[in-house]
DNA sequence: GTCGGATCTGTAAACGATTACAAGAACGAT
DNA sequence: ATCGTTCTTGTAATCGTTTACAGATCCGAC
């Protein structure tokens, strides 16, 4: 009793492979020849094969979206966003976890050209040679959600982390606040690294010097807490002195949402009030920083766009494969929320 | 420029395509046949093509996960279960989220018949005999992660909720609280049904009357906080009358954590503190209960445990699909967090 | 009545792998 | 030298579709 075939849907139609085919697919044939078709098709609970439809036709309608980390919210967004285009066009859409390793990175890229998918979007936290080398030597088409070099010439969408750190020290200079600290995640990482240059900058816009600056290990939860028990005990504060309560910052900016999260524990744990004693700013906007207490004020830095242009970019591309890479950054805006004054 | 086949790699080795075959399985070779492939694949930078072969095989390697919110943390924890399972195993691991309808999950079942993967770990919603139906009749097998009739014949891992909810009240109860009121998701739903089923009971077992009781219209955030108001506000108190501030639950149990965090966001917008005036319990025990604030005391129903579990089901279903449906129910513990006293 | 064109249908060749089968080579035993 | 094993390799069929091509049918126009 195994599954009927095309060939078992002609014999029981009394008419060719061909001619069921084409009825399956639309193209013209007589009001009998349907009906036929469909009636076997009914009778034997015919579904055609997507594995011979696909080597066949050479495509999957299936697009994969890798992410590094299911537990960080704010690819929910991405992924919902990036759902909601691919399957408009009628895509099934296959979310896979890398690891945080690049080599992990390279090992999916490299795999897409087994055929699993006809396209992938890929955040990348760690980016190599070797992730861009086999991106462009990608048997299918692939869009990167984050920074790569412009000469990795490769389709892409980023998000302008520099601009996202202008409105956060922006508005926390506004709100008065000048002893600004920074917990970030691994600067080995792309975002990590364009969080750091940003805030740097940022800082230097404003004629302010950062009061602490931590690196958490990752972008966890588990991360921010870690960090920001270092950052309240002085280790990692610029100047390497043990800082008094008086040397507290009365800002914090984090690098995502997770980490400011994080942070937050932390400070409550030491008895600081937020935003009265120390405001605190995320980065990434995502479904945490508004279910987090007192929720939080946070950097949007477009998920949802960058999910739904990325996806867009994607599909493009696997119309036409010879169009020119484009890059297109997405700009941030600001969430104001309760975590700030 | 297009791939290269395993004919291409045959004729640049000089040997044929079954040669080829072999040697890329494992099966005996000379050494210099397994060499001159092995030369001829690093050449052509050969990567055989998963569609062919799994037509071929009759197997992709590929196992689904369909969950019904990429949104609600629970799956997170049961999806890093699954996927380092059905890893170990050597298959790969795709997502795919259904709707909260029904007709979306028998429609994905469905179209698992067209062999997009060799099994599905199904965690629905919402149950009906369509569904299962099309479980029994599914092509490939399926492990459902919930609860359906043992009628139904299919593998199930399931939660404990009546116990579940057990732990919660009891917990309440030798906390000296006794008004003690619940926030469901949709009775509509399975966990929703057994929720309320779970909690009448240990109420009862407690020789309780329940203060309140009302339903949110689905398992999120927003819907906790819209669940919140109604119930802060004495609409959905069982006896109806608006209650006085002196007819307040003294806590709350609440469906899942998303709902115990929009509820304890209410609960802080109306003054009242976590747990000193109302203490909150959520299910499922999943990240956000960690990173909410305050922590919360959750009833872990065992994501994680249901998740490899489901998955070793499957792995097992898959080697042997004659063996008798098993019936797998997971027992809960209780996180005591800073939410309850 | 015949012809041209349009329309419909069927035959068979792909797609790129795996694998049953057979043929050939190598080798030891008699 | 011959035979039978065993081991290696190649040929070709196969998985379930789609689709190029050709044959069949039908229609109206001359």
């Amino acid at each position: 009793m195994s599954r009927p075939t095309i060939a078992g849907v002609a014999r029981v139609a009394g008419v060719s492979v061909a001619s069921v085919s084409r009825v399956l697919n639309g193209l013209p044939a007589t009001d009998e020849m349907v009906e036929r078709v469909q009636r076997a098709v009914e009778q034997l609970g015919y579904v055609p094969d997507a594995r011979a439809r696909s080597l066949k036709v050479g495509r999957t309608f299936q697009l994969t979206l890798a992410v590094a980390d299911v537990g960080n919210p704010v690819y929910v967004t991405m992924m919902r966003a990036v759902e909601e285009v691919v399957s408009a066009a009628g895509y099934r859409l296959v979310v896979t976890t890398t690891g945080p390793d690049v080599v992990d990175e390279v090992a999916l890229v490299r795999g897409m050209a087994r055929g699993y998918a006809d396209g992938l979007v890929i955040s990348p936290l760690r980016v190599d040679d070797d992730l861009i080398k086999s991106i462009r030597e990608c048997d299918v088409p692939v869009v990167v959600a984050g920074n790569v070099p412009s000469s990795a010439g490769v389709d892409t969408i980023r998000a302008n982390s520099p601009k996202g750190m202008l409105l956060a020290v922006g508005h926390l200079v506004s709100k008065g606040r000048r002893r600004i600290a920074f917990v970030n995640g691994p600067v080995d990482t792309v975002p990590g690294a364009a969080r750091a240059k940003g805030f740097t900058e940022a800082m230097k816009a404003n004629g302010l010097q950062p009061v602490a600056q931590v690196e958490a290990i990752d972008f966890t939860f588990a991360a921010g807490r870690e960090a920001a028990r270092e950052l309240l005990s002085g280790v990692g504060s610029t100047d390497g002195r043990r800082s008094a309560r008086a040397g507290l910052p009365d800002a914090v900016i984090a690098a995502n949402d997770l980490l400011a999260v994080g942070l937050m524990h932390e400070l409550a744990a030491d008895g600081l009030e937020v935003p009265k004693d120390v405001a605190v700013v995320g980065m990434d906007d995502s479904e945490l920083a508004e279910q987090s207490f007192p929720p939080l004020t946070s950097v949007n830095l477009g998920s949802a766009e960058r999910g739904r242009r990325a996806a867009e970019l994607l599909l493009a591309r696997i119309e036409d494969d010879t169009r020119t890479p484009r890059r297109i950054v997405v700009q941030p805006t600001l969430s104001v929320r309760r975590s700030t004054p």
